[in-house]
RNA sequence: GCGCGCUUAGCUCAGUGGUAGAGCGCUUGCUUCACACGCAAGAAGUCGCAGGUUCGAACCCUGCAGCGCGCACCA
């Protein structure tokens, strides 16, 4: 036992034991360890960007993380948290960019060239690209470093080039051109969920056209988008709609660009169902290239679309000489003001509409005609299946995935072929329903299969250089019989030179798919039409150089992070390849992280894990609430709400910081940050602190020496020792029971009110009775009772205080004595602490009597202590208090009571003559009387007396009420009426105490 | 429009049918030999509103209102 200091400082207490544990290779997981006796716990990191600094919501989403680390390795399980971080493509491009730009190292990306971006990014992350994790050490993050990972390392490229290689060969990734949501800041094509939509106080402008068929008709159509007229390729009516039925076939002349002849701003009329005949004027302009449905509109009735906007959001030639340059919004003013010029302007009227944004750039999206690669989801129906709680019933195609409504025919290069996929499941082929997965809080579930069952397919390619090149070469060839031999001697070559893997695939432009020693085929099956090669795979550097040989050039586009992320519960795993660790530590038990990403990510890793492992990636899937600030505002920079976590580490200690993000974290709500908090955290570990050195003060010569963690010697267990043994147990199952539900704030209050409550404001105040005695082996079991709680209690509170409890176990000399691996060497192994069993109820006598007993004294302290304050006596005064009991006290419950009501003398007697007026209450031990020498106010005293009749009357009328409905009685379970009777003859008896109070003392 | 969640003390929240709770804040007293980042005692609530079920409702059911979130979306 080595001497705690006064003051606990957490900064140096901390550093020295991550360090200690990371030398130790505590954190360390080996699946050869890994036994029926010792089950594999693991958990997969959500891996931060790798441009990330740790936010509190890393803190909260972390914490728990390492709570349920900590909570198996103490479980004697086998615990892998792997950590990792994620390249984070359009986020970290964007940050290295504007760091370039300010530096003056570039002003466009095209400065630099594509290499040297790459290059630069690079280097950037080797230099700051760890920050977050060492952020997340100072935490206290039990994660196993040397398994770190990240989302561009070799290894885990290729599993993400083996993973479009598959999808490509199984025909669900393919390239098309359609709508997708443009970023004209970022500069790419974007997933529908990287898409917000936000409200907007728009204006609706109504413009009108002639109709050259119907002279002196016009048709006045609303619009939000006056600068996209130039596109319109038609307009639309529904065919139901009387007003326009018969216009269908006609024509209308488009007023911009205004510069046009007028013929050849003739367009068609249309008839269109999904036109809403009460929506503006029920006539609809139609762009195809410039919004999504307008598209679809155009693709019905074979309409062209006409793009006349550039790639970052500004006009075109083709919008006309007016408007060419301007930006889109700049553009809406001019063509309003083009209209009213020309008379065509009607009206404006404000609108509001919701409009797509740009999640990461925060601008408007553009739908726009583009050419990008696509994924049909995979797996999508053991996806669905088998989450539990779910709502509704799986589809009955399960196992095949859903027709993609989206596919245009005449868009896509490549059809995408719909055979059955095979359905997965256990060898031996009986089909059986998949284990289920949990997700905590259970209503995501619902959330997460809504979206599942309508799902799009997903837009995988992006314009950017910071990521994982998309693995297609492509060849365009034009064939013609001179060079069918040269070609097919140069293909043989090829094949030969190149010696192409199974990770290659060759595609024609009718579909098919063919491996490399299916080559030649290719030729003869194609004959006479354009056609164009494909190699898909992750090549050698000297396979590279091979096609480009061959006139092969790589697809410039990168893949959408989430295309790497969703395979990271097993691409850090080792996959391919058959590993120990995957097969080990796969599926993982835990995942925790942010409901936002349920799509992006959960859905995607679910659907993965069964497409490439056959089984669910996780078993338990945690979503941590938002962290917002006490006014309920999102976390922002821009706000400046969002405090620095490491400042509070700095301030406040990591543990403080844990167990406080912890205590007010419930399960499935957003959290309310308030330093407040924080503070809690750090008074509970100042607490703790100061209740070990007060064992420890106990402990030293002068104080007699005890050795720690005595022998407890049941014949001298006191009530208030058998309480408390009773209370530990209650905290030890409330604990467990907590964190298996996830509830860890509800954890973190048992462990609050346990510790501070009930060992510290009670046991250790009583146990000063026996401490301060001259009664050595009554002083030696007490202490005893004490070590024994505080080593049960340390190793509760390690997963959440992970630091101070480490140094405390070695400072009360609790390691002494262990196995090096079950807390000899450090508590994180210490093993986590059982519920009681009967042999130990038995053996120390704990039943329910004696917690009663002890309940009975303290609510006889409280009795006194009202007392003292009703009668204005300073806690630091110690007065005479008399016990009037029918039975006599045991004296170390006197010396108890005396302690505690900082009485002097404490007396206990059969019969006490109070003096009329003195205060008194009435306890389960008797009348406690505090006798004022002198200063007896009796008007005060009868008031006192008055009040609690009043209060004690009210009680019993409300139980008598109750008592007295006929129905009461004869419906009620008998024990619920016998507790009413018990309570009321309770009641009656108080009243009848009182009452014979107040008499006494007159009126 | 569809779906989900929330509404309990000044604030943040527990409380699954039987005597309304915690932390913070507030009031009062106390530097009493572990701890003032502490100890002790208090004040403070028509449990969002209206119906219903029940002997009994903060709790179950229905409706309404307010707040928040997700999905979809008509120019």
């Amino acid at each position: 036992m080595s001497e705690i200091p006064k003051t606990y400082e957490p900064q140096a207490i901390e550093e020295r034991w991550y360090a200690q544990w990371l030398a130790d290779g505590c954190f360390t997981a080996d699946p050869a360890r890994v036994s029926e006796q010792r089950p594999a716990y693991s958990i997969v990191i959500p891996p931060p960007n790798v441009t990330g600094v740790l936010t509190l919501g890393h803190v909260l989403n972390n914490t728990i993380q390492d709570i349920l680390a900590r909570r198996a390795r103490m479980q004697g399980k086998e615990v892998l948290w792997l950590p990792g971080t994620d390249h984070a493509g359009i986020a970290t491009q964007n940050v290295v960019e504007r760091t370039l730009r300010k530096a003056g190292e570039m002003k466009h990306r095209d400065d630099l060239g594509r290499e040297a971006l790459v290059a630069k990014i690079w280097e950037w992350k080797e230099k700051y690209g760890g920050i977050i994790t060492q952020q997340l050490k100072k935490l206290g993050a039990s994660c196993d470093w040397s398994r770190e990972r990240f989302t561009m390392d070799a290894e885990y490229s290729r599993c993400v080039s083996r993973v479009f290689v598959d999808l490509y060969k199984k025909g669900l990734i393919y390239r098309g051109k359609r709508m997708v949501n443009w970023c004209p800041a970022s500069l790419t094509a974007l997933s529908d969920e990287e898409v917000e939509m936000k409200p907007q106080n728009g204006t609706l402008y109504y413009f009108k056209v002639e109709v050259p068929e119907q002279p002196g008709i016009w048709l006045t159509i609303a619009t939000t988008r006056p600068e996209t007229i130039p596109g319109d390729t038609a307009i639309a009516v529904n065919p139901k709609d009387p007003r326009y039925a018969h216009l269908i076939g006609q024509h209308a002349v488009r007023p911009l660009p205004a510069e046009m002849p007028r013929e050849l701003r003739l367009i068609p009329i249309i008839g269109d169902e999904h036109i809403d005949i009460a929506f503006g004027t029920g006539v609809l302009k139609v762009t195809p290239a410039h919004d999504k449905a307008d598209f679809e509109i155009g693709q019905r009735h074979g309409l062209a679309g006409v793009d006349i906007m550039n790639p970052d959001g500004t006009m075109n030639a083709l919008a006309g000489k007016s408007l060419a340059g301007l930006d889109r919004f700049e553009a809406r003013k001019v063509a309003t003001e083009q209209l009213r010029e020309m008379g065509a302007l009607e009206k404006e009227e404000p609108h509001q509409n919701n409009v797509g944004y740009s999640e990461r750039a925060q601008v408007p999206i553009e739908p726009r005609l583009s050419e990008q690669w696509f994924l049909k989801y995979p797996s999508v129906a053991q996806a669905r299946a088998c989450v539990a709680g779910r709502v509704g019933v799986p589809p009955a195609d399960a196992g095949v995935p859903p027709e993609s409504p989206n596919v245009a025919g005449a868009f896509a290069d490549i059809s995408t072929s719909d055979r059955p996929r095979e359905t997965r499941g256990p060898a031996g082929g009986t089909p059986t329903l998949p284990e289920e997965m949990r997700f905590f809080p259970e209503r995501w579930a619902k959330v997460y299969d809504h979206w599942l069952g309508g799902i799009q397919d997903w837009c995988i390619s992006r314009q950017l250089w910071w990521g994982h090149r998309v693995p297609v070469w492509t060849q365009t060839a034009k064939r013609s019989d001179d060079s069918k031999e040269d070609f097919r001697t140069a293909l043989a070559f090829f094949t030969l030179d190149c010696d192409l893997k199974d990770l290659t695939v060759i595609r024609t432009s009718d579909g098919q798919v063919f491996s490399g020693i299916e080559f030649d085929r290719i030729i003869d099956e194609v004959e006479g039409e354009e056609f164009s090669f494909v190699a898909v795979g992750h090549f050698s550097e000297h396979e590279i150089a091979c096609l480009e040989n061959y006139g092969f050039t790589q697809d410039p586009d990168v893949l959408d992070t989430w295309f790497s992320s969703w395979l990271w519960p097993f691409a850090t795993m080792g996959w391919p390849e058959k590993t120990d660790r995957l097969a080990k530590f796969y599926p993982t038990t835990d995942l925790v992280t942010g409901p936002d990403i349920i799509f992006f990510w959960v859905a995607r890793m679910i659907m993965a894990g069964f497409e490439w492992m056959g089984e669910m990636p996780f078993r338990n899937v945690y979503f941590t609430g938002i962290i917002r600030d006490k006014q309920g505002r999102k976390m922002s920079k821009s706000l400046g709400n969002s405090p620095d976590p490491l400042d509070l580490i700095a301030q406040y200690g990591a543990d403080a910081l844990r167990f406080g993000v912890m205590r007010s974290a419930p399960l499935g709500a957003d959290i309310l940050f308030d330093e407040k908090n924080v503070e809690l955290g750090r008074n509970f570990c100042t607490k703790l602190w100061n209740a070990a050195r007060f064992r420890q003060m106990h402990s030293g010569a002068e104080a007699g020496d005890f050795p720690t963690e005595g022998e407890i010697e049941p014949a001298l267990l006191t009530s208030d020792d058998k309480w408390l043994l009773l209370r530990l147990n209650a905290a030890i199952r409330e604990v467990s029971a907590a964190l298996d539900e996830y509830r860890f704030s509800d954890a973190a209050a048992v462990l609050y009110r346990f510790f501070w409550s009930e060992f510290c404001d009670w046991y250790l105040e009583a146990s000063k009775a026996a401490l301060y005695s001259s009664d050595v082996p009554r002083k030696a079991n007490t202490l005893a009772v004490i070590d024994f709680t505080l080593a049960h209690t340390l190793r509760l509170m390690h997963p959440f205080l992970p630091f101070i409890t480490e140094e405390l176990w070695h400072a009360l000399g609790f390691h002494d004595d262990l196995p090096a691996d079950q807390g000899g060497r450090t508590i994180m192994f210490a093993r986590w602490p059982a519920p009681f069993d009967n042999d130990f109820y038995h053996f120390y006598d704990l039943d329910p009597s004696a917690e009663e007993a002890a309940n009975a004294k303290y609510e006889c302290v409280n009795g006194g202590r009202a007392l003292r304050r009703d009668a204005n006596i300073a806690s630091n005064k110690r007065v005479r208090f008399v016990l009037q009991s029918a039975t006599p006290l045991l004296p170390h419950d006197t010396e108890v009571l005396r302690i505690l009501l900082n009485a002097e003398p404490f007396e206990v007697v059969e019969n006490y003559a109070a003096p009329r007026g003195t205060p008194s209450a009435l306890t389960p031990l008797g009348t406690l009387f505090l006798p004022l020498e002198g200063l007896v106010d009796v008007a005060a005293e009868r008031e006192r007396v008055a009040k609690e009749i009043a209060k004690v009357e009210d009680e019993l009328a409300k139980v008598r009420a109750k008592l007295a409905n006929p129905a009461f009685a004869g419906k009620v379970p008998p024990a619920v009426l016998a507790e009413h009777q018990q309570r009321e003859a309770a009641w009656a008896e108080k009243l009848a105490q009182l009452t014979r109070m107040r008499e006494a003392l007159g009126n």
